[in-house]
RNA sequence: CGAGGUGUGGCUCAGUUUGGUAGAGCGCCACGUUCGGGACGUGGAGGCCGCAGGUUCGAAUCCUGUCACCUCGACCA
């Protein structure tokens, strides 16, 4: 292993500076380059195309349970952020506004939107007249812009992309099952698509969304012990409806008001991946998104017959519908193995003279760097289960580090032990549901609410501040 | 946004204290030899020292401002 360092000696490892690990992946594996401009960055093929994939598998998720996509201005004119109160407040601080078009000064100021609540209010406003017009089962694929003071390349920027539902309901019931849909729809994608284990939970009332009822999210804990909301799903009540003044009739010709929902996940996930998974040798990315699932690596690619079966493979691969590179340039085959496993790639083929003699090819996992031998023959099927093993040892993983730095505690002192010798991840504990205790947990421990998780476990009767009867166990943990 | 730190070819950095007109290694390009964990030889290209002012006969070096990145806080997908 003391070779290895060596190669890797231009990614700064993960115990020396995480932050600064994180950055050099993000610049290394060309995810990402800065611009000119404070936290836009322009993201580059390798990593717009992980976002293409999570794109893709999201959108067909959504699809299948009734979605449609459209799109929206991005544009809003001031009176319209100003028409729900709690929404303005939450987002004001931080929107981006245009006012001039050309040289002209606008009468009224437009927002650039920092997410679209209002825009499409209005639009229901327009389109929903009777019970028949409802449910609308919306999202659109689009860029916002939230003008943050301090930056980090995917995890927060000034421009992000991302999703956004946006749902409208004739009952309360059926707009609540919206909610609870897309959470888990959410964790199903994380797990099954990201091998990322996430809590699904409720956040407390200070946390949730700027005019929302309630607000849930799924949380996941990175590799350095800090946790990152992965995605967030928002029911609504009324109270957009009423102040849009969005209403129906029903059945029995009377007017109704409907109820709403929003949910969204962002190119954060991009970061999650990175912070979850990666190693001191770059990205590891999962299979279902990367997009180069396998490389192949030619071993003396100039001797008779290698190149030709390089190239067999390749192509038998790429029938079989996996996402497979063939890299035959004339770089040494030990830069190659470093170069994509900066990049992450899941697996990687090597095939040589003494391979092809004895009809095999050597596979190795990324996440783990266990290397096997694979009969030519059968090979896609062969590949595809190491792709699955690949998956399947990179949940593990995480979730072996996350149990690992998830603690129970029943005292304030105990959550500062915890935290003191066990370093940084989420903190099991009860909470009376005042939000007094929640500020003084965030300032005495540091750690602050991140949701009330829907698989409840009871720690104590108590709560960890205060001691009065708890009503919710709470994980804590730092945010990013 | 508050406190601290760093900006010198693509990358990592030396040079800044004590001003005198820019260096190294890696990478890149060409050719040849190589090829089972970041190969080697020979030749070559590339930087007005983050940017803008100021001081000075003269600024990478001193001063002011600004921008970007990193760390710790506060705010947030």
């Amino acid at each position: 292993m003391a070779k290895n360092e060596k190669l890797v000696s231009s990614i700064t490892s993960m115990d020396t500076d995480f932050a600064q690990w994180y950055t050099d992946i993000c610049k290394k594996a060309e995810l990402i380059e800065y611009t000119s401009v404070k936290g836009c960055m322009v993201i580059r093929p390798y990593g717009y195309a992980i976002w293409e994939n999570i794109q893709h598998i999201l959108d067909t998720m959504f699809k299948e349970t009734g979605h449609e996509n459209v799109c929206l201005p991005m544009f809003i004119p001031e009176s319209l952020l100003n028409k729900e109160k709690d929404h303005v407040e939450g987002f004001a601080p931080e929107v981006a506004w245009v006012t001039y078009g050309g040289k002209e000064k606008l009468e009224e100021r437009l927002c650039v939107r920092p997410t679209s609540e209002t825009l499409f209010c209005e639009h229901y406003a327009n389109i929903i007249h009777s019970y028949r017009d409802l449910p609308k089962l919306y999202n659109q694929w689009v860029s916002v812009v939230r003008w943050e003071k301090t930056t980090r390349p995917f995890l927060r920027s000034r421009e992000f992309l991302w999703q956004e539902g946006h749902t409208i309901h004739a009952t309360a019931e059926e707009a609540i099952i919206e909610t609870e849909q897309m959470l888990n729809i959410y964790a199903d994608f994380c797990e099954k698509a990201l091998a990322m284990p996430v809590i699904k939970g409720k956040k407390t009332e200070s946390d949730k969304f700027a005019g929302a009822v309630s607000t849930y999210a799924i949380e996941a804990l990175m590799h350095d012990g800090k946790a990152l909301q992965a995605g967030t799903s928002h029911y609504f009540g009324d109270g957009f409806a009423k102040a849009f003044d969005i209403t129906y009739t029903d059945k029995n010709n009377t007017i109704q008001i409907p109820h709403q929902t929003s949910w969204g996940v962002t190119t954060r996930l991009i970061g999650a991946i990175i912070m979850t998974h990666g190693d001191d040798n770059g990205l590891v990315l999962p299979p279902a998104v990367a997009p180069i699932q396998v490389v192949i690596v030619p071993v003396a690619q100039h001797k008779e017959g290698v190149l030709e079966k390089a190239n067999e493979i390749y192509n038998t691969l790429k029938a079989a519908g996996i996402r497979v590179k063939l890299d035959d340039s004339d770089n040494s085959p030990g830069w190659k193995y470093s170069e994509y496993e900066m990049r992450g790639v899941p697996v990687r083929l090597e095939i040589g003279p003494r391979d092809i003699e004895e009809n095999h090819c050597v596979a190795v996992s990324r996440h783990n760097r266990e290397k096997v031998f694979l009969s030519l023959d059968n090979l896609a099927e062969s590949v595809k289960e190491r792709l699955q093993a690949v998956h399947d040892g990179m949940y593990a993983k995480a979730l072996a580090n996350r149990e690992e730095k998830t603690y129970s505690c029943t005292s304030m002192e105990e959550i500062k032990e915890m935290l003191a010798t066990k370093g940084d991840g989420f903190v099991k504990a009860m909470w009376c549901g005042d939000e007094e205790c929640e500020d003084k947990v965030k300032a005495e421990t540091g750690v602050g609410s991140r949701c009330i998780p829907l698989e409840h476990e009871d720690i104590s009767d108590k709560c960890v501040c205060c001691g009065k009867p708890a009503k919710h166990m709470v994980v804590w943990g730092k945010a990013y």
